[in-house]
RNA sequence: GGGCGUUUAGCUCAGUUGGCUAGAGCACCAGCUCGACAAGCUGGGGGUCGUAGGUUCAAGUCCUACAACGCCCA
């Protein structure tokens, strides 16, 4: 470390150079001479869209990823982190679409390649944009990996894909029942049809019955403007109320065509008036009962959702309505036309509120048309059982566990995945027309060339088909794609399956349940064994971050204000498993504070480290060395148990215990005294031996969560030192268990000294005793010759500390007169009171402190003057709390004698 | 309507298989510029663990019902 240094740790001083250290070391990449042959550790990154720069929840989702990456990279395993950005098809499409807009242009005037060339601009922008911001945030990503969705070998991938499965006869082009955005005027899946609650109306509309005048069968329906394709009446068959109607024909309101009254067992009885009306090109369920009738399939919309009566011309002017003035009319007006004509006929039985889900396109919440139209779809049912198959077996763990049944449950209820989509931007369907409609798929075999000639009838006039892929029919594949698929590559033998995928919830049905299909399908193999679901990153009121609402934190401002560092570390202690995060700007100063602590312990040692110390480390006989040891033990243990199971919160919390309430507050405290020129040489260099091994595990257990500062401690401070240093922290060795310097005694011990001090400073800040004054009557009363030892071999420490002259320590001494008193985990603290003390608020606070003691007193008496609890319990448990009552019961006879002699 | 999650200190959250007087960070109160750190140190106050039942020697923890909030599916 340079000097002088700064007593605040300064982040954007170091940060740009570390990564650069790192990213020049070469050992993002996981063929370093350690990871030569060792079992590989692999992550592939969720791309980010392409569509905008990274938000907090990228941040949250990386930095867990980047965290078991670097634990496992020092484990030894080869670590390998796949970056890459999504082309994100209608969402960019999207962007780009109102960027021109703002110019005052449409995409239609650039036609499709021209518009298409604007897209690949927004995306080196953002691609570029992401990528710097990964690299803020210190993720070490294997650079010379990168994947785009869209790049070259990508796309070869999902041609192959689709080409394989069309051969399997997995995908077929059918004409179906979708969701329809008639904004982004493409069709979406029914996972980007997203539904919400939402409040509306059900109209009842009576339809005359034919030739019986006066007579009506009365529907109920929730959008009355898609009356215009009705083709049938529809009612449950067990349903009395309609018996005699069955079979009759009506009077199609409006449009005056005449169509039956037919049964059906998916109508619900229960639903509005029993009846519905069915029609079969505009709603899913009236499709397949259409289908199951042979009924006629209507469309009366355009694709931009406005009413299109080119079906039902023949029907203008039959009746007294103006049908023909509907043409061109948007839906939601149509609807009130419509249901303005039908209250004029006194044909509207009337209206009732109604709540109900209603479909929004997933990307810019237009409301969903369900649709009559050519798409192509893959079949689910195979792939989705296999994947179930997989999931049944135990092969994908997730964490936490619940999301498995939410898993299982989507996939045993898949339907058929709509994927393509009548957009610009995005992997065109590699499927040729020719004039005769024939289909020309290549073979799987050759996916990547285009046909020169039809298939069927060797047609030369061929077309490709229009339409893209849905952005998920290439991010299926990703696990694999990046690693080189379809080619049979070295990375897809060495790192196929990969270990771990870290995603948000949202995306488990449209991505995570995919990528197995897809992984079991071209692979035959799951693509990763563990899926963490990461929480959600919700604003300081608990509402999901969002641009309309302006509520994000940009995590780039967080970097610069307080460090890549303690965002990360922030973000981690307050995430628990798979638990939502309230986040607020503030929340990353419990992060800097932490980062700036360690800087600063770091800082300490330094100026007390000059070469490399004479001593060993594991010799050490003194407690505060042989307690910080011990702890440094079993925080080696906790930590790695915590991370080899993905919990990064407790990983977290514990490190934060060890470094700052172990080796902070206690540890570099009780060692102050030894590092002096006074001190003695043997001494001061086993306080330098532990320092030195202390401070290198704490770096090295730190350095997934706050990768910079600790490898600027590492370089700055251990490598000048160490004998065979690895040439970065990132590449060095991870912590190996220590058993041997557990010692239960010395924690035990170490909490008594602690307690004493304890006891000390409340007398002193109770009694509001002078600062300066070292008082030399000071007595530590034993309540067992053990406690005494312990205090005995560390009164220097506890006077020193606790600013005491002499002091006498022994077992059960008296009291010295006109003393305060504090009892402390092994015996009885006094402290005679002289000068300007504060009587009345020492028995204050004895007074609040044998309340407490005896409420415990109560509790433990009710547990053993019960029968059954001696009886039943664990003797151990008994023993246990005999001995807690004889504790309680010394403490309060010793509390009470003294706030005697205190208030007399 | 079904499923899942949450409900613990003023705020944000921990709390393994039930078992010492329920913890942390922030905030709060009091004191401290003693050569790592005021982004700090020391001491302290603060909780009928959502409600009502039940199981148990013992429930924040297990069971049942209910309530509120949130998410997902229909």
């Amino acid at each position: 470390m340079p000097e002088p240094l700064s007593p605040r740790y300064e982040p954007a001083t170091i940060e740009g150079r570390i990564y650069q250290l790192w990213e020049s070391s070469g050992a993002f990449a996981p063929n370093s001479a350690r990871a030569r042959g060792a079992k590989p550790f692999v992550v592939t990154i969720p791309p980010p869209n392409v569509t905008g720069a990274l938000h907090m929840g990228h941040a949250l989702n990386q930095t867990f990823q980047d965290i078991s990456i670097r634990f496992e990279r020092m484990r030894g395993r080869a670590a390998l982190w796949v970056p890459g950005t999504d082309h994100a098809g209608i969402a960019t499409q999207n962007v780009v679409e109102k960027e021109l807009k703002k110019q005052g242009r449409r995409r239609q005037e650039l036609g499709r390649e021209g518009f298409v060339q604007e897209v690949w601009k927004w995306k080196d922008q953002y691609e570029k944009r992401i990528c710097t911001q990964m690299r803020a945030l210190g993720q070490s990503l294997d650079w010379s990996r990168y994947a785009f969705t869209m790049d070259p070998r990508r796309s070869a991938a999902v041609r192959k894909a689709f080409c394989t499965l069309w051969e399997r006869d997995l995908v077929y082009r059918g004409k179906r029942i979708v969701n329809w955005c008639p904004r982004c005027m493409t069709a979406l899946s029914d996972e980007e049809a997203e539904k919400h609650a939402s409040k509306g109306n059900l109209w009842k509309f009576k339809y005359p019955v034919k030739g019986m005048p006066g007579q009506f069968v009365t529907i109920a329906t929730t959008r009355p403007e898609t009356m215009l394709g009705d083709v049938a009446v529809a009612v449950n068959p067990k349903d009395e109320r309609y018996k005699d109607l069955v079979g009759k024909t009506l009077i199609l309101p409006l449009v005056g065509r005449e169509i039956p009254v037919i049964t059906d067992e998916a109508v619900e009885r229960e639903f509005g008036t029993g009846a519905v009306k069915v029609t079969p090109a505009h709603d899913q369920t009236d499709y397949e009962i259409g289908e199951r009738h042979g009924c006629e399939r209507t469309v009366i919309m355009n694709p931009e959702g406005a009413i299109a009566l080119d079906s039902i011309k023949a029907y203008i002017g039959k009746t007294d309505f103006a049908l023909a003035t509907l043409e061109g009319v948007d839906r939601f007006e149509a609807r009130k036309r419509i249901v303005e004509a039908m209250k004029e006929r006194e044909l509207l039985a009337g209206v009732d509120d109604h709540e109900n889900a209603v479909g929004r396109c997933y990307r810019c919440d237009t409301i969903v048309e369900p649709y009559l139209s050519d798409q192509w779809f893959v079949r689910m049912s195979v792939l989705a059982k296999k994947a179930a198959d997989a999931q049944r077996r135990g092969e994908i763990k997730f964490h936490p566990e619940r999301w498995e049944s939410f898993y299982l449950s989507w996939l045993d209820n898949a339907r058929d995945w709509c994927v393509s989509r009548q957009i610009w931007w995005g992997h065109r369907v590699p499927v040729w027309w020719c004039e005769n409609k024939h289909i020309t798929v290549p073979p799987a075999t050759n996916a990547t060339t285009d046909p020169l000639q039809c298939a069927t009838c060797g047609s030369k006039n061929i077309e490709q088909d229009n339409d893209v892929f849905d952005t998920w029919m290439s991010s299926w594949l990703w696990p694999f794609e990046v690693l080189g698929w379809p080619e049979k590559t070295s990375d897809l033998e060495n790192y196929y399956p990969t270990d771990l995928l870290v995603t948000d919830r949202g995306i488990i049905f449209l991505w995570v349940a995919r990528m197995v299909m897809a992984g079991l399908e071209f692979m035959d193999k799951i693509p990763f064994h563990h899926v963490y679901i990461n929480g959600t990153v919700l604003d300081a009121q608990g509402r999901k971050m969002s641009k309309s609402l302006g509520n994000g934190i940009d995590p780039i401002d967080m970097i610069k204000e307080y460090g890549a560092d303690a965002v990360r570390y922030s973000l981690a202690i307050l995430s628990s498993e798979g638990q939502d995060l309230k986040l607020a700007k503030e929340k990353f100063i419990q992060g800097r504070n932490f980062c700036n602590k360690v800087w600063n312990a770091a800082r300490f040692i330094g100026m007390n480290l000059e070469g490399a110390p004479r001593a060993d480390a594991a010799k050490a006989t003194r407690l505060e060395d042989r307690f910080i040891r011990s702890r440094a033990s079993s925080a080696i243990d906790n930590i790695t148990k915590a991370l080899d199971n993905f919990k990064y919160n407790d990983a977290a919390q514990e490190l934060y215990r060890f470094i700052w309430n172990d080796f902070c507050d206690h540890y570099l405290e009780s060692v102050k005294g030894r590092l002096g020129a006074e001190a003695e040489t043997a001494d001061r260099e086993m306080a330098r031996a532990v320092l030195l091994e202390t401070l290198q595990t704490i770096v090295k257990l730190l350095h997934p969560y706050v990768p910079f500062l600790t490898e600027e401690i590492y370089q700055s401070m251990l490598v000048p030192v160490l004998m065979n240093p690895a040439p970065t922290l990132m590449e060095s060795a991870w912590p190996a268990p220590r058993p041997e310097a557990r010692e239960a005694a010395a924690e035990r011990e170490t909490e008594i000294v602690r307690d004493a001090l304890r006891a000390v400073r409340n007398l002193r800040a109770v009694f509001n005793y002078p600062i300066g004054a070292n008082p030399d009557n000071a007595v530590f009363s034993a309540n067992s010759t053990n406690a005494a030892k312990v205090v005995r071999e560390n009164i220097i420490l506890i006077r020193d500390l606790g600013r005491l002259g002499e002091a006498q320590v022994g077992v059960d001494l008296p009291r010295p007169r006109r003393s305060g008193v504090d009892v402390f985990d092994g015996g009885v603290f006094y402290l005679p009171l002289e000068g300007q003390v504060d009587v009345a608020a020492g028995v204050d606070q004895l007074k609040k402190k044998i309340d407490k003691v005896e409420s415990g007193i109560k509790g433990i008496d009710a547990k053993l003057s019960n029968e059954s609890f001696i009886s039943r319990a664990d003797s151990e448990i008994v023993a246990g709390e005999r001995a807690r009552r004889g504790d309680l019961e010394r403490e309060i006879a010793m509390l009470r004698r003294n706030l005697e002699g205190l208030e007399s």
